[in-house]
DNA sequence: TATAGTGAAAAG
DNA sequence: CATCGCTTTTCACTATA
């Protein structure tokens, strides 16, 4: 994640300038009849250009300061865009409305400047509205040096000054990667860095003009001159500048002579190697301030001597040279331990994905939609009938939720601590993430997605669990049989969250038609409702040894809300005439769908809880969240949600992404780790039997002030994010299609791939038509876990069967007119709708056995080529022996003891 | 104006 | 010694013709 300052300064920007852009398009704008856009925007700008002439005739005593000067605004500036506008104008400059790239702009004014713009408008000046102010005030043009916004090497200088912070800037991170998302981090912002001066700087910093005085002594230079990568010199060893424009030489022209920045340069190129060698001497001499250079050489893989872990100090003392960052990931990788976690390792797919929860949650989220979607076409007309609600009547929706789910099910196995503090996380490191903690532990401030280390700060005495996953499908499961067995609408929401409409249920109880109030029947459908969660808590609990939690409402919205007030171990009903009171009391955070960026717009206009949205129009939260954001929580704030449980979408889209552990020495690397992540998502495109043809890499690039060493251990720290998208000729599946294409993109990017902090894919599936050659009409084939005579592909084909649809390999299933057994996992194909029967009802109820994922169709299987499917074969057997075998496998794991589970205190 | 591409946000 | 920061959808904005 980059800063969360920078993106929602420039949101904020954004939103600004648009109400400022209001009320210009009058209707002299309006397109011409057969101009075409082009020509509408032609006509606005000289419109504009007009309107500019007027103002400067008009102002025609003013001084001509800014003559010369054609400038542009950036996003949210005071003062205002039409201001400085009118301003620069007035005193004889030019501005221009739109950065068109064929007009020169000689500067822009902006007050900050998230990371992407700062790399867009590297070749301007880019300036702080005060140039403006002051230079009318001083009555001519001030040096806009020292208004100066963007300023890259400002941060590192900053670091570089201030060495003792450097590592404090690396280790305190405030608060964690998902505890930063609630709270007003606004605020917190305001009060200032109280974790340490160091903390990260905001791009806003006023410092910065100060520094870039010292930097670029020439006051008005022609940055244009300077090389698009250049970044100015800085001691504090961070490579990317360095690194980026000798490694990728030949995407950047060196340095043009540019005489008062050229000496200031570190080193010439030459003396890279004795540079390193120096660096890694001292590392691994552990001696903060060694001139000498030794023979100690970057290449050497002997040791495994403790003492190379000290490169991470090679961030403290500044060099002579900073390493490149392929430099620093080799010396970092020279550790094997370290090694295996990365991305060069050979395994590192199969093991990652293996043992990260956000990975699992994804998956069974995905897996749980279409099982459920598949239940739900299951369904005979006539049940169906009897789901259908009458529409206009009232509405009751259970959410159900798991009280902290994997911290309870791992409980289960460490049940001494029960009522102590206890959180399931991957180990005891500063930067390991909190996935869940109990109750006890909450008390103390403890949260999920909080690092390790304010956790433990919080609650020093906190038990730390280990994951298991294959318990935690376990109970997932059993929680859905639970469910299902409501007879209810039953939407997933997530592997421990579901959504229940039981309205037909309630109102055939209440004994009326559902529409008109009736004292006595309203009653009893409550009544009724109360009853079913309560019944369903207990079966859940019965089953799984968990509690879980239900919120009843007469809506999604409302249940969900009530859940949070159920919590923990209850259940609450919001009653019709509560609804008001209750929603308007809750935060605006409470309401789905607002988190820390819509909260903060909302903060930003005056709006804290709930029912301050009412006091606002509609149209004045349109324009400040957006057409459809802005409805919805029109309507949330009036307790009104439309959406109908148990709605099915069909999934668009597949993709795969590492961002943690990326750490790359040299492009081969990244190469072969993109392509193995193409064939990650080949398996998954052959699982669901799709095929994408919109094709995207996402792209996590080390953020220039970052440290080359995160506060998280192997984790991405902070990044710039890049997407390339790209429309394949035909939608595939094929590995080597995606894999040339990916690579491709890759390199398009042009970065060091020391740099690198994540990769990502993602293909965007084809309209099922297309994707399934017509003859199937539904992804839910998917769902065929039917083994048994699977007809032999013939090995030869497999290679090629990338490209055409696997589907067609199989000919039985799509026209079997009958399911053989109720027992078995079928196929259920969009035709078996018609002739369902009631005889298989019993699939809906506890005879359901969900499938997870980790357990894999062998006909996928089979058409999978060798290599992935051995891979396959090994991570299945690895994930399907009994919980013990698994267990034992864990305990390798370091800092997951799962027998002696931490003791200390 | 329509549409495609890009990116942010949210969820668990 | 660490640690496993994914995946999907929706929305808003911008560029483009």
């Amino acid at each position: 994640m980059g800063s969360r300052l920078e993106k929602n300064s420039d949101s904020v920007r954004k939103r600004i300038a648009n109400h400022t852009f209001d009320g210009e398009d009058g209707e002299e704008y309006g397109g011409s009849a057969f101009g075409g856009f082009t020509d509408y925007f032609r006509r606005k700008k000289i419109k504009l250009q007009n309107l500019d002439a007027d103002i400067r005739a008009q102002a025609a005593d003013k001084p001509p300061i800014f003559k010369g000067i054609v400038a542009h605004v950036n996003g949210y500036t005071q003062p205002s865009l039409n201001d400085l506008h009118t301003l620069i104008v007035q005193y004889g400059g030019g501005f221009m409305q739109y950065l068109d790239g064929k007009t020169t702009v000689t500067h822009i004014i902006a007050s900050s400047l998230t990371p992407k713009k700062v790399v867009e408008f590297r070749k301007y000046r880019i300036v702080k509205p005060a140039w403006v102010v002051d230079s009318i005030s001083a009555g001519k043009l001030l040096p806009w040096n020292e208004y100066r916004v963007v300023d890259e090497g400002e941060k590192q200088n900053v670091l570089a000054f201030d060495k003792g912070k450097v590592t404090s800037q690396a280790n305190v991170r405030p608060k964690g990667y998902r505890d930063q998302t609630d709270a007003s981090w606004y605020t917190s912002q305001l009060r200032g860095s109280q974790s340490g001066p160091a903390s990260t700087p905001t791009p806003t910093s006023s410092m910065r003009s100060r520094f870039s005085k010292q930097r670029l002594p020439t006051p008005d230079d022609d940055i244009e001159d300077l090389p698009p990568s250049y970044q100015p010199p800085v001691a504090f060893p961070v490579a990317n500048t360095t690194s980026e424009s000798s490694k990728a030489g030949k995407l950047v022209s060196p340095p043009k002579t540019s005489p008062s920045i050229s000496p200031q340069l570190p080193r010439e190129e030459d003396n890279e190697v004795d540079d390193i060698h120096a660096s890694l001497h001292d590392s691994l001499y552990d001696d903060p301030t060694p001139p000498v250079a030794q023979e100690a050489r970057p290449d050497i893989t002997h040791d495994g001597t403790r003492k190379v872990a000290a490169e991470e100090q090679a961030e403290s003392p500044p060099r002579n040279r900073e390493l490149t960052a392929e430099e620093h990931n080799a010396i970092l990788l020279r550790d094997p331990k370290l090694r295996k976690s990365t991305v060069v390792d050979p395994n590192f797919l199969e093991q990652y994905y293996r043992e990260s929860r956000l990975h699992h949650l994804s998956t069974w989220k995905a897996d749980l939609k279409s099982q459920l979607q598949a239940l739900a076409n299951e369904k005979t007309s006539s049940q169906k009938a009897k789901q259908k609600r009458v529409p206009g009547a009232r509405r009751y929706v259970l959410h159900v939720d798991f009280d902290s789910f994997f911290a309870a099910v791992s409980l289960k196995k460490h049940p001494q601590y029960k009522d102590k503090p206890a959180v399931v996380a991957h180990g005891q490191g500063s930067g390991s993430e909190i996935a869940s903690c109990n109750y006890p532990a909450r008390k103390f401030g403890v949260k999920n997605g909080m690092w390790m280390k304010r956790a433990l700060e919080l609650c020093p005495d906190l038990k730390i669990l280990p994951y298991d996953f294959p318990a935690y499908e376990e109970a997932s499961r059993a929680f859905y049989d639970a469910i299902l067995a409501t007879g209810g609408l039953v939407q997933s929401v997530s592997v421990d969250e579901a959504l229940v409409d039981v309205s037909n249920l309630c109102i055939a109880t209440g004994g009326s038609d559902g529409r008109k109030v009736q004292e006595g029947s309203n009653y009893r459908e409550q009544a009724k409702a109360d009853e079913i969660a309560q019944s369903l808590r207990d079966q859940v609990k019965a089953r799984t040894g968990c509690d879980v939690s239900v919120g009843i409402g007469s809506n999604i919205l409302l249940a969900k809300v009530a859940l949070r007030r159920a919590k923990p171990a209850g259940q609450y009903q919001i009653k019709p005439e509560e609804v008001l009171d209750f929603i308007g009391q809750l935060h605006v955070q409470d309401l789905p769908g607002v988190a820390w960026s819509i909260g903060g717009k909302l903060e930003e206009i005056g709006v804290k809880f709930v029912k301050d949205i009412r006091e606002l129009s509609k149209e004045r939260l349109v324009q400040t969240l957006g057409p459809k954001t802005g409805e919805k929580l029109y309507e949330y704030s009036r307790g009104i949600d439309r959406q109908e449980v148990g709605e099915q979408m069909v999934r668009k889209s597949v993709s795969a992404e590492v961002n943690w552990g990326v750490r790359f020495e040299n492009q081969e690397q990244a190469d072969e780790f993109i392509t193995s992540l193409c064939g990650e998502l080949q398996k998954r495109l052959l699982k669901e039997k799709v095929k994408g043809k919109q094709f995207t890499v996402k792209i996590m690039r080390r953020s220039p002030d970052a440290p080359l060493d995160p506060p998280k251990h192997l984790g991405h720290g902070k990044c710039d994010t890049h997407n390339k998208s790209m429309l394949l000729g035909v939608a595939t599946n094929s590995k080597e299609v995606l894999m040339k294409e990916a690579l491709s993109m890759l390199r398009g990017f042009g970065f060091t791939p020391g740099e690198l902090r994540g990769i990502g894919i993602q293909t965007k599936l084809e309209p099922m038509k297309s994707a399934t050659d017509g003859s199937l009409e539904g992804s839910q084939r998917r769902l065929q876990f039917k083994v048994g005579n699977s007809e032999p592909v013939s090995a030869q084909k497999i290679p090629k069967a990338v490209d055409e649809d696997p589907i067609q390999d199989d000919p039985e299933t799509p026209r079997k007119p009958k399911v053989p057994l109720e027992d078995e996992h079928v196929a259920y194909g969009a035709e078996e709708l018609n002739h369902s029967t009631p005889s298989r009802r019993p699939l809906n109820t506890l005879g359901t056995q969900f499938i997870m994922p980790t357990q894999v169709d062998p006909k996928v299987l089979a058409e999978l080529p060798e290599d992935i499917r051995s891979k396959l074969l090994r991570q299945t057997r690895q994930s399907s022996p009994t919980p013990a075998a698994r267990n034992a496998h864990k305990e390798e794991a370091p800092g997951t003891p799962t027998n002696a589970p931490p003791r200390s205190q």
